[in-house]
RNA sequence: GCUUGGGUGGCGGAAUAGGUAGACGCACAGGACUUAAAAUCCUGUGUCCCUUGUGGACGUGCGGGUUCGAUUCCCGCCCUAAGCACCA
């Protein structure tokens, strides 16, 4: 055994040992309490990157801790392995996705390995297998069953010149990304999920996780949602032609409003330009007003930059509506700002309560009356907005109604409630809620992902793949040229197949699902890896979920997390789970991020190498500059890219500094929850802590193996020393409970430290010495495992001579024994009016009086109390004493 | 604009049922060891002031408030990050 730690020996002793006697494979033990650590599945692009070695750490660490808590831990991996790349390397390289995605879950799988994580591999999934996306197809079929799964038309970005769809990103600015030429909207059928039957549950079930939900992601996914509760109210348009003609009704408009308090105030009604009435009476627009409607048509078509503030835009049809409440007669025009997608697509003008309305009321000089006073006014005054007492010129607040009929007087609240219950008595509208979110389009035309399983007959229609010639598999390769419909379209062997239903020759969907589906269940896959028939046994993944912790970036709070939570709901509705949330609690760790060097004179980012960098004795960037001709660099500390060449390669560090103090530091440097700057002095710190407890372990690794189970309390440097391990033990334990990863670092460094100051020699030390100084390196062992296992195996093996390794061992987390955690002397502050002006030490809980008499006749209090008079004393027993004067 | 976080030394960060602000680490400075360097170990390190002390004042974004006592609670601002955004 060597004496000097070298990280890269041990390192691949112990994991090759943890493989070989499959340490981490979890097994179903009904007599323990399970728990289940997961971290978000990474996306195989072929290297690891720093923000991977933080998430899964941070995942690592509670893992050993809870297994060495007692608890049947399942900690897996899997792959998220279809998506776009995969096809890019198709397309620009030429080379077949399914060996590139292979080819880079190997590479990955063996960094993985090389930072020891401890992962039950046996467990390892792949979404792009047939035996995984099988399932995605057995899932989609049961949605279809229950009517969650549907096909509808819808708008898409389309490049007409490539002949393909893009997503928003690729049609920035309104042009291809690949070729420039204008983007086209076209309407094309795609598959859909009913995500918007569960929208109220979705928002419900927040109410079940939110403890163990980061605020914001919760935030988030409610804004997502969106919900708003207001009234539909229906006006009859007067002078239209349309149906009156062919029916004999009068047509309507519907519109949506949270705020049905505000119609008497109402200008107007203002469709979006897509609006069936509309379309209805196009016909007998003007050829201006046709003009304009076209104009405002192609305007909201245009993808829209993020950010970009659109002036109102907007023309009077010429059409009338009426009122329901106040019977007047309103113009209907159409608007640029409202949007057929949203609500019903039309909406009443109240400028004087909206200030969209407002907006749009002032360009085209529209009245602006006000219905709404503010109710902190005693008297509502005459509604004349500009010389009221609350003169503003819009008011969206909630009040007291004005000129609004027999409404008037009533407060907002009141009047909303009312007035939509008066709307549906009458049979003109009626109580509504709105959401914002949309079904889930998971149509892709697209090669690497799962086909969806449908087929199209000529006399059948669409049909649905039978459950027994699941699944629909992917053919071997494609034509990849990135432009024109799926791949999947150009591979006859693949589209040319026969009807489910009357076996005659038919056509394959030849869209792929989006890999969202592939992300929405795996994690119940992996108590079931291997199921042939299901993607998982109920009663296997009763034992083992729900998630107790979910670890992974922010960038997931909306669409993944809404769409698993959806996913859920689902399989309880179909019988294969019984809980509602599948994830109990959610850590979203920060992003890890380093310094960034951009030359102008260059157009682009440069390495780190290529730039001189000045800092003063403070490390302050005083200048930067580029080597090759001193032109200036902006230094910006950036999200790790490859593209900004800062990016950090995990490889390379582990190479350099160990796994175990790449671990330590991403964990050390910050709570997990932020923002992690990368700097490499700071490891640093992590292989100096490495390597002193090593140090100090095997220069008493023989005199600890005599070590007898008597703990003599007379030796004070022994005592201290439990003290310190049974204080630390307490807090660590209790910081991991409360899941804080960096805090227990700082206090096993504490530990370490005390340990370095333990001045006794290990030959001349006495049994109770040696007692102490086992205790305290056994339990330093234990507590540091789920931050540097390797490290810890071998040093524990040091200490135990036990060869096989802890976890075989059945090691077990040190638990504190309190009585020896408790100091025996405090030292606690003396205040005089709030301002310390002594310490002094105390025997714990001394009673207060004698801590009143200690702190009286303490010299100094007594300097700053002489010749005034002391009002009271505050005593906090424990904690100070606060001495008040007066004069 | 709306929503939600966050502002503590040169830096990452500790500490809040209100009770010694700055744990731990980085960086920096001085010292020991060494022919020398590395490594290691020791010491110091919030700011300012003085009479250099078991000294004083100030100090957790800013301004108020509550309290014996506020980084922590309340009110009003400022800055910053993220998400959403013509959502009716």
């Amino acid at each position: 055994m060597d004496e000097k730690y070298f990280a890269q020996k041990i390192e691949q002793k112990w994991q090759r040992r943890w493989a070989e006697n499959k340490t981490f494979e979890a097994v179903i033990d009904a007599s323990k309490e399970k728990f289940y650590a997961l971290e978000m599945l990474p996306y195989p692009s072929g290297r690891l990157h720093m923000g991977h070695v933080r998430n899964y750490s941070i995942g690592d660490a509670l893992a050993w801790y809870k297994r060495l808590q007692g608890f049947n831990v399942l900690h897996p991996i899997g792959w998220d392995s279809f998506g776009q790349p995969a096809e890019q390397a198709a397309i620009k390289k030429g080379v077949n996705p399914r060996d590139w995605t292979e080819d880079n879950i190997k590479q990955m799988r063996e960094q993985l390995q090389r930072l020891g994580l401890s992962y039950d591999w046996s467990r390892e999934i792949a979404a792009h297998r047939p035996e995984y996306y099988k399932f995605d197809q057995w899932f989609f079929l049961k949605m279809l069953e229950l009517g969650l799964a549907y096909k509808k038309m819808t708008k898409v970005n389309w490049c007409p010149k490539d002949q393909t769809t893009l997503s928003n990103e690729q049609a920035s600015g309104g042009v291809c990304w690949r070729c420039g030429t204008q983007v086209e909207k076209k309407d094309i059928a795609q598959w859909f999920l009913r995500i918007t039957a569960y929208a109220e549950e979705l928002l419900d079930g927040m109410n079940e996780i939110e403890a163990g939900w980061a605020e914001r992601v919760l935030t988030m996914q409610k804004n997502w949602i969106g919900k708003s509760e207001g009234a539909t109210v229906e006006f009859k348009v007067q002078s239209s032609k349309f149906k009156a003609e062919e029916s004999g009704r009068v047509e309507t408009i519907r519109i949506f409003t949270t705020r049905i308090d505000t119609i008497y105030g109402a200008n107007a009604v203002v469709v979006a330009p897509v609006h069936p009435v509309i379309e209805n009476n196009f016909a007998q627009f003007s050829d201006d007003v046709k003009t304009k409607i076209a104009e405002i048509k192609s305007q909201q078509e245009k993808p829209t930059d993020y950010g970009e503030e659109v002036e109102k835009d907007g023309v009077d049809t010429g059409l009338k509506a009426i009122n329901p409440f106040s019977a007047e007669e309103l113009p209907v025009w159409v608007g640029n700002y409202v949007m057929m997608e949203y609500g019903t697509g039309a909406v009443m003008s109240v400028p004087a309560h909206d200030e969209r309305d407002l907006e749009f009321a002032k360009k085209f000089g529209l009245e602006v009356r006000r219905v709404i006073e503010s109710a902190e006014l005693t008297e509502p005054d005459s509604g004349d907005f500009k010389n009221s007492t609350n003169s503003r010129e819009w008011f969206t607040d909630y009040g007291v109604l004005i000129n609004s009929g027999e409404w008037s007087h009533q407060t907002s609240e009141e009047a909303m409630r009312e007035m939509s219950e008066f709307a549906e008595k009458n049979n003109f509208g009626e109580p509504t809620v709105t959401y914002r979110i949309r079904d889930w389009g998971i149509s892709r035309q697209r090669f690497w992902g799962a086909p969806i399983p449908i087929v199209y007959c000529a006399d059948c229609g669409t049909v649905p793949v039978s459950f027994d010639d699941l699944p629909v598999e992917l053919p071997e390769s494609a034509p990849f040229t990135g432009v024109g419909e799926s791949p999947l379209a150009k591979v006859p062997e693949f589209v040319n197949t026969f009807c489910p239903k009357c076996k005659q020759p038919a056509k394959r969907e030849t869209d792929t699902m989006d890999t969202f589906v592939d992300s929405s269940w795996y994690y119940f896959r992996y108590t079931d890896p291997h199921n042939k028939s299901a993607p998982f046994e109920p009663e296997i993944a009763a034992y083992w979920l729900p998630v107790e912790q979910y670890i992974g970036g922010v960038d997931h709070a909306v669409m993944h997390l809404l769409y698993t939570r959806f996913w859920t709901k689902v399989m309880r509705d179909l019988g294969l789970v019984d809980f509602d949330e599948p994830i109990r609690k959610l850590l979203t760790q920060g992003m890890v991020v380093s310094e960034s060097y951009y030359s102008d004179r260059r157009a682009g980012y440069v390495y780190s190498d290529e730039v001189n960098i000045e800092r003063d004795e403070r490390g302050k960037i005083v200048s930067a500059t580029l080597k090759t001709d001193d032109s200036p660099v902006k230094v910006a500390v950036e999200k790790m890219s490859k593209s900004k060449f800062n990016g950090v390669d995990p490889d390379d560090m582990v190479l350099i500094y160990g796994a175990d103090a790449v671990r330590i530091f991403a964990l050390f440097a910050a709570p997990a929850e932020n923002e992690l700057v990368w700097l490499e002095t700071g490891i640093d710190g992590a292989v100096r802590f490495l390597q002193r407890v090593w140090r100090f372990v095997y220069r008493w690794k023989d005199a600890l193996k005599t070590a007898s189970a008597c703990a003599d309390a007379s030796n004070d440097g022994a005592r201290k020393l439990r003290q310190k391990t049974h204080q630390t033990i307490k807090r660590i334990t209790e910081n991991f409970e409360s899941y804080q990863f960096n805090t227990p670092v700082a206090a096993l460094m504490e530990l370490s430290n005390a340990l370095g100051d333990f001045k006794v020699e290990p030959e001349k030390a006495s049994e109770s010495d040696v007692f102490a100084v086992r205790e305290a390196v056994e339990s330093l062992i234990l507590m540091l495992a789920p931050y540097a296992p390797h490290v810890s195996e071998e040093l524990w093996q040091a200490v135990t001579g036990n060869t096989d390794g802890m976890l075989a061992s059945g090691a077990k987390f040190p638990v504190a024994d309190e009585d020896l955690a408790k100091a025996d002397e405090i030292e606690i502050p003396i205040q005089v009016n709030g301002k310390l002006r002594s310490r002094v030490l105390i025997a714990p809980e001394t009673s207060k009086e004698d801590l009143e008499k200690m702190a009286l006749a303490d010299a100094k209090i007594c300097e700053y109390t002489s010749g005034k008079e002391i009002v009271k004393v505050i005593i906090v027993p424990n904690r100070l004493v606060n001495v008040v004067v007066k004069g």
